[in-house]
DNA sequence: ATGGGTGCAAAACATTTGCAAAAGT
DNA sequence: ACTTTTGCAAATGTTTTGCACCCAT
């Protein structure tokens, strides 16, 4: 889907700074912090402010073109020991609701989830960490 | 397992302030934000800065103690379309790996997605998100 | 003309660092 | 005693806000 489609089925005005910022998340799977998307952005609106970069995406999250998807930092912080780490947090208000580890079939275990908390399940993030081929040979 | 010995198996300086941080994150499931478990803190030493509690979750984190873990903010963003969002993440360069969605069991899934990638595994997080009874409520 | 978008600058907020005093082993 | 940790303050980094100007209806 073009992102001038995007946009216009979001409801979102169209100008070429949007296009840029939701081509270049595309690009890259939106794996993408605020600074590296500036950058890039940057390469072809030499003048675009952070200040737009972070009106674009809070614009993009609030009409569902994006979702804001965290990969760790310090924001939050958990005892080690549970080596899977499940979680159900509520995209309005933020309180949380601790689930099990799933031992199941995902779709199964997703159902159970949603029927034993009284969440509408919305989206899942199944963020697995581990050391690529490369630094887990440099720790050897 | 009590805080003290913790802190002592992962060649940690002991101090009361260390118990009562370590304290605190284990009564709430780890799901602390820095100001939330600062203002905790400070009810059992209101002296303590919060240079403190940065440097001693960084501490701990570099120890093993904690796990980082982020509940979504604007750190990394992604196109909305796929509602199961899946990522492999290096732990030490940040390089990431892009995974298929899990359509069976996990053990096996995790098993492939490790012979796959080469990535060593580590730990794995899986965040789901939703509306809370009571915001799915209000929303309607 | 109007409404909204942009970029700048400043404000607000979050995190990190350097250092002297205090506490731990 | 020695070393490390603490708390303060300042520095740095990040995100938000207000406003004047610009662009596209």
């Amino acid at each position: 889907m073009k992102e001038l489609d995007i946009l216009q089925d979001a409801h979102i005005k169209v100008t070429p700074q949007r296009i840029a910022i939701l081509r270049l998340l595309k690009e890259n799977s939106g794996h993408l912090g605020v600074k590296p998307l500036y950058n890039l952005v940057s390469q072809q609106y030499p003048n675009i402010s952070l200040a737009t970069i972070y009106k674009t995406l809070e614009l993009f999250r609030s009409k569902g073109v994006l979702r804001a998807v965290a990969v760790a930092s310090g924001e939050a912080n958990c005892c080690s020991s549970p080596d899977f780490n499940s979680r159900l947090v509520c995209s309005t208000c933020k309180s949380t609701f601790d689930i099990p580890v799933p031992e199941i079939d995902l779709k199964e275990y997703l159902e159970d989830v949603s029927s034993r908390s009284g969440y509408r399940l919305t989206s899942q993030q199944l963020v697995l960490y581990g050391l690529c081929p490369k630094c887990s040979r440099q720790e050897a």
